[in-house]
DNA sequence: TATTTAGGTCAGTCATATTGACTTAATTAT
DNA sequence: ATAATTAAGTCAATATGACTGACCTAAATA
């Protein structure tokens, strides 16, 4: 970069200040991600499943290609913690329209697991806005939409009609 | 909840619209961890090495003792990652004025592959920053900063010093 | 001198995720 | 009707990231 550039630069596109951004992802994920993590922990679980409860828990009678599709990992790497929530009754799993799908819902257990999981991360990000103008909640939410891929967004739009 | 409650709740603070920014939360870490992640694989690296490089480059001639209070891992997993680095000559460790703590520092390998990885994610957000209005950008920083421990507000406060 | 601190190390375990190869059953296209 | 594609599953091997627990050395501090 060029000095001429850098007198240029606002202060906000200055690379110590997008650095500053980096950091803030890094510990606010890992805060954010802290709190499920534990619960998790105590049986013997880990990230992974939370991520396919959620999912399934969001929507209901997904197929294992549509779950995968979301959280883009191989059917190997699903299979084994399907699995041992299928085994545990947290997702019941039945035959699709298609006969070669499947469809997985929540069982009650599974509800449970998903409200008392979520609702760490609701009221952490509830306590929050509680205490954040609305006007920098909607700069948020617009900056975390405009970080993701097109493809994502596509998922996570129809995540939400 | 009762129905009164959800009467009385505000739209940016239903239990649907916090969802969406769990998801968005969720989507956009991958993504902004994606670019980085591709190259260490080409080095056979892993993310926990970026984060090793991204802080020590940071904070020049930091400690192990404190690079594993930023990083909060046991410094069992911190050695090995370390080793690796020290042995491929990204870092440079060398005996502090306390003669128990060691100084580390990047190399020139070092800089550059830090320089290589950041410049992914710096180049991600100043796009993003583009294209967005200045007010978004201070919003979204405030809710981020917002969700850090007071522990990781005082790292991160030292570390931006 | 005793204790604490910084750092290191050995061993074992677990969770997440990958690649690659292969199988079965059902649907769709020719 | 047959061939091709799709959805799902499975076996095996490998890598990364992280943990617990036990133990050790050397230097600083109380």
């Amino acid at each position: 970069m060029t000095d001429l550039n850098k007198l240029l630069t606002p202060l906000f596109l200055s690379e110590k200040e997008i650095k500053k951004i980096i950091e803030l992802i890094f510990f606010s994920y890992r805060e954010f991600t802290l709190g499920p993590d534990e619960i998790l922990n105590k049986i013997n679980y880990g990230r992974a499943h939370h991520r396919v409860i959620y999912f399934v828990g969001k929507q209901k009678n997904i197929t294992i290609k549509d779950l995968l599709g979301i959280l883009k990992i191989t059917k190997q790497s699903l299979s084994r913690v399907l699995n041992q929530l299928v085994k545990e009754k947290y997702i019941l799993v039945s035959i699709g329209e298609d006969k070669r799908t499947k469809k997985l819902c929540l069982t009650q257990k599974g509800l449970d697991l998903e409200a008392k999981l979520s609702k760490i991360q609701i009221n952490k990000i509830k306590s929050i806005i509680n205490n954040a103008k609305e006007s920098d909640i909607n700069g948020f939410k617009k900056i975390l939409y405009s970080m993701i891929d097109e493809k994502s967004k596509k998922i996570f739009n129809k995540l939400n009609e």
